[in-house]
RNA sequence: GCCUCUGUAGCUCAGUUGGUAGAGCAGGGGACUGAAAAUCCCCGUGUCAUUGGUUCGAUUCCGAUCGGAGGCA
């Protein structure tokens, strides 16, 4: 049985949205973004959100789906991206899951949603963390969930309130509710495509020189624009790298160039985790780019994968 | 030219009252089930500038040499 969707994943600056529309223009399809940034309004050269010129009229779903104020989830991206891919199943066509976060690839393909009912249990536990700090949420879980409290760090606070969070506004662990879910089939069937470069080196260096580009492209306009509109700095879409390196410089309180080449190593951290996310996959099939990408035999490669799975 | 300080991990620096050394950052690996471009975990041998001397033993003390910084001229 052929899979229904294609999914380009790796890391940032790889080429995955050119590939993603030339796979669409070539199998039927439309591109289902993957990334959660580029869902934001106005967070363009950042994110480095596919211009007209390089959709080439190719529809791209989950992108600009929110304003950045908003605080979007994964539970949010499973929900509206799915809607998007099984309309354009409907509609006969391919859906291309074209994107760099490895948790929403997750989400969209993981066949049930997270756990949630907003009783506000959230709200009262940070409120708990901010007064008392960590140790009485860490023991609460070890003993409610012992489990999970052995996997995680008492360090990793967002985890370990979430897990107190899914235990008191469910009555059901973390730990019961990940194996149920692990033991369901993928809600998709998928080939997963995930680009890189042989050597880390070349990957960096792209890196570095597309943050110059979005620089001369005015990124930081963009942050100076954001800001302006009254984009709360706290906010999850200002966590995007890029962003909140750049506001104290778009202040003037701090120098531009230095906040840029902290852009460069955030960005060059960030396809680190990309990396171990993805190579976590077995069932993944890896392209790398030598120096300089050659996109005739990348794209001669990955048609030959398809054609392995069924898909012409 | 003289004086003072300084030369230790890719970078910034601790330190050893003489028994061959350790942090932060960078880097590498990993985790990840409603914040994920977020969050967290693990990984530190390097002629301790060079070269003589003192010593059982020197990166540590002394001298010289070569770098660097400051001061006086």
């Amino acid at each position: 049985m052929t899979p229904q969707l294609i999914c380009v994943v790796g890391p940032t600056a790889t080429g995955k949205t050119a590939l993603g529309v030339w796979l669409a223009e070539r199998y039927d399809g439309e591109v289902v973004s993957c990334d959660s940034m580029q869902l934001y309004r106005g967070m363009d050269i950042g994110t480095a959100k596919p211009t007209p010129e390089e959709t080439h009229g190719v529809p791209h779903h989950m992108i600009d789906v929110a304003e950045p104020w908003e605080d979007f989830s994964a539970e949010r991206y499973r929900r509206e991206a799915s809607a998007c891919v099984d309309d354009i199943l409907r509609r006969g066509r391919r859906p291309i899951v074209v994107g760099g976060t490895g948790l929403y690839l997750d989400a969209l393909l993981r066949s049930e949603g997270y756990p949630i009912r907003a009783t506000g249990w959230r709200q009262k536990l940070q409120a708990q963390f901010d007064a008392e700090g960590i140790a009485p949420l860490w023991a609460e879980l070890e003993v409610v969930d012992p489990e999970t409290a052995r996997r995680l760090s008492p360090n990793d606070i967002k985890r370990v309130i979430r897990a107190l969070e899914v235990w008191h506004e469910t009555g059901r662990t973390l730990t019961d509710h990940n194996a149920a879910t692990r033991s369901l089939p993928p809600r998709y069937t998928a080939v997963k495509l995930a680009l890189s470069y042989a050597d880390r080196a070349d990957l960096y260096r792209r890196i570095d020189t597309r943050v110059d580009e979005m620089a001369r492209q005015g990124l930081a306009d963009e942050v100076e624009r954001l800001l302006r509109a009254g984009v709360p700095e706290g906010c999850t879409a200002m966590q995007a790298i890029g962003y909140k390196e750049l506001i104290p410089a778009v202040r003037g309180e701090a120098n531009l160039s230095a906040a840029l080449e902290q852009v460069k190593l955030r960005s060059r951290q960030y396809a680190k985790r990309q990396l171990t996310w993805f190579r976590r996959f077995g069932d993944i099939h890896w392209y790398f780019h030598a120096h300089e990408p050659n996109l005739a035999d990348l794209r001669r490669v990955t048609a030959e994968k398809l054609a392995e799975v069924g898909i012409q």
